[in-house]
RNA sequence: CGGGGUGUAGCGCAGCCUGGUAGCGCGCUUGCUUUGGGAGCAAGAUGUCGCGUGUUCAAAUCACGCCACCCCGACCA
């Protein structure tokens, strides 16, 4: 590709409303351009990087025996309350009617559509199993959107489902689908995690999430690096302390802490380790009050929570509820002397001599051990979020937290949709099943910001090689002036072009920092400088974007030279 | 949906408090010079000041309403 016959648009300056490195990259670099909330325009530059993406995406796909269809983005709101979600989905489904007054609305997934494919189409367990796939535009209207392309509201996504006789073909394809994700994001050239996600109330053996790590990510990943461990913190179980509970060593006091409503603070005016201290959070559950304990540095993970029966669905107690059970404002509660439904942390059913609120505005209690000045607690479960430093589940090592993006989603389905919306078969002794599903998403334009988000410097965006909207930057300084540097850029760029790599020679008429900079800022892994300066010695300059030590290397040789240093 | 903030040239911003009819940087156009890291000089073009209503002799500026966008509202008892 010849500059000066594409369009670029790179900016000096972001827009004010770009908050993170990829979005503030993505505009600057002329990738995307925003057209409404979470809706944005791929610019010519950055659709070569997501139809790269998308490339490897299907390669895999194809690869891996799923079969590509493509489905309707306006479905029909009959699909959608056969399927019960039409009441369920909420305001993320964007709803619309036609002419006729009949309603539908803009897919934010496929699984209504495909399972009404599934049962026109498949009788009989000869037919199975299949798996169909698309590639397609997605829509969800999200609260927020925000980040750019991350979480945005219309976006790209491959969504694959999966129909099969049995639960056991069902875990086959699974483990093929982890294994193709595995593949996709190491042949994107991204560095990512495989962690264990949550089921929800679906069950089954499997979800599994696949994360692209970056600090930034919003997600937090607990992995251990003596094992293979893995999972969404939202999942990791904390277990019980490895030490039994100590015994009293203190008496209990009511110790002043005015003004002190939170841990922390309780435990600087105290001076006390704020894992001494006990926090109390006070939720319902329909008219029932139930008080759960955490130690003071360790925060509630509410899907846990919600996982307990007699808690689920619970919500937090409001101020008046509070007053009412505890005869105390919040910021002072704690289990002594309550006769309230108390669940405690693991961690917290092993502590003594703790602080925590004494049910009294403006003092906190000390030395406080169960069983002697607060009984046992009811209940004990796993409530807690897991920190770093934490036994690993698998009990092989400690656990170490890091960030990611969620790229990718495998899951078991079950018979979910194919109960309800009678998608049947008839088995070898001709009895009718509903099918078993799976289905498995992949984030296609996600990704494109994961990949700089994970892939930047103050120069710009460091794309993987894969992904690159080009392999290869041909600079010539001096296009325009010297007919000697044309005629030898012009040589290199037919040399390489001939041989297949995915060149760009930037012949505009700019000088040769704006040249640079635009390469390094839209992220074109291999640069070469062809320049009056070079040519005197016959050479041309080689820089990688990444680790760049600048090579010269004889003309005669740079188009060889430039294709062993592709990763493809 | 609640709380906060911001809307002024393509982008980034000042001007608003204290009303007097709009400016800076980048970008864009033209010319000359320059040419291995986002050039210099000179001359230009580009604005319904988000929209509407009101107050006023006069509104970017004050008031009210609407719209759009951004941030917070998930470690808290």
């Amino acid at each position: 590709m010849r500059a000066s016959a594409f369009h670029f648009s790179t900016l000096k300056e972001a827009p004010a409303d770009a908050e993170i490195v990829s979005h503030k990259l993505m505009i600057r670099a002329g990738l995307i351009r925003r057209l409404a909330g979470g809706i944005y325009t791929w610019m010519p530059l950055g659709l070569r990087v997501l139809r790269k993406v998308e490339r490897i995406v299907r390669e895999e796909m194809d690869r891996a025996g799923a079969i590509e269809l493509s489905m309707p983005a306006v479905q029909p709101a009959e699909l959608w309350q056969e399927s019960g979600r039409w009441q369920k989905y909420g305001p993320e489904l964007l709803r619309m009617r036609d002419r006729h007054q009949r309603e539908f609305c803009f897919g934010p997934t496929h699984e209504e559509v495909i399972t009404d494919i599934a049962r026109r189409e498949i009788r009989s367990y000869r037919q199975l199993p299949r798996h169909f796939y698309q590639i397609q535009t997605k829509f969800r209207d999200e609260i927020r959107p925000r980040f750019g392309v991350m979480r945005g509201r219309e976006f790209l996504m491959k969504d694959g489902y999966s129909f099969h006789a049995g639960f056991a073909d069902l875990e086959r394809e699974y483990r093929n689908m982890y294994n193709t994700y595995t593949r996709i994001f190491t042949r994107l050239g991204l560095r990512f995690r495989a962690v264990a996600a949550d089921t929800g109330t679906i069950g089954g053996t499997g979800s599994h999430e696949f994360h692209v790590l970056a600090d930034s990510g919003e997600d937090a990943i607990a992995w251990c690096p003596a094992s293979d461990y893995a999972a969404n913190v939202e999942l990791a179980e904390a277990l019980p302390p490895a030490l039994p509970r100590a015994h009293p060593a203190e008496p209990m006091r009511r110790l002043a802490t005015p003004g002190k409503t939170r841990c922390e603070d309780v435990a600087e005016h105290l001076e006390v380790a704020l894992t001494r201290t006990v926090k109390a959070i006070a939720i319902m559950h329909d008219e029932d009050f139930h008080l759960l304990l955490l130690r003071g540095d360790h925060a509630l993970n509410e899907i846990k929570a919600a996982k307990i029966p007699f808690l689920s669905p619970f919500r937090f107690a409001s101020e008046e509820e509070i007053e009412r059970h505890l005869g105390c404002r919040p910021g002072y509660i704690g289990p002594v002397g309550a006769a309230v439904s108390v669940i405690a942390d693991r961690t917290v059913a092993q502590m003594s001599d703790f602080v925590c609120g004494a049910n009294e505005p403006g003092y906190h209690l000390g030395g406080v051990n169960w069983g002697r000045d607060v009984k046992e607690p009811d209940y004990v479960f796993d409530i807690r979020n897991v920190v770093a430093g934490d036994a690993s589940p698998d009990g092989k090592g400690t656990l170490e937290i890091v960030r990611g993006i969620e790229v990718g989603h495998i899951f078991q389905l079950r018979t979910r949709y194919s109960e309800v919306m009678k998608a049947t078969f008839l088995d070898e002794s001709g009895h009718e099943q509903p099918m078993e599903m799976g289905c498995y998403g992949i984030g296609v334009s996600r990704i494109v910001g994961a990949a700089i988000e994970q892939n930047h410097d103050d120069r710009g965006i460091l794309f993987p090689e894969p992904i690159a909207p080009f392999a290869v930057a041909l600079v010539p300084v001096g296009y325009r002036k010297s007919d000697a540097v044309r005629a030898e850029a012009d040589r290199l760029y037919a040399a390489l072009a001939q041989a297949g790599v995915d060149v760009l020679i930037d012949d505009r008429d700019e000088r040769p920092g704006v040249l640079f900079a635009d390469a390094e800022l839209i992220g074109i892994p291999h640069r070469v400088v062809i320049g009056e300066r070079g040519l005197r010695d016959g050479v041309a300059e080689y820089q990688a974007r990444r680790d760049g030590e600048p090579r010269r290397i004889p003309l005669a040789e740079a188009a060889r030279f430039v294709r062993t240093q592709l990763c493809a």
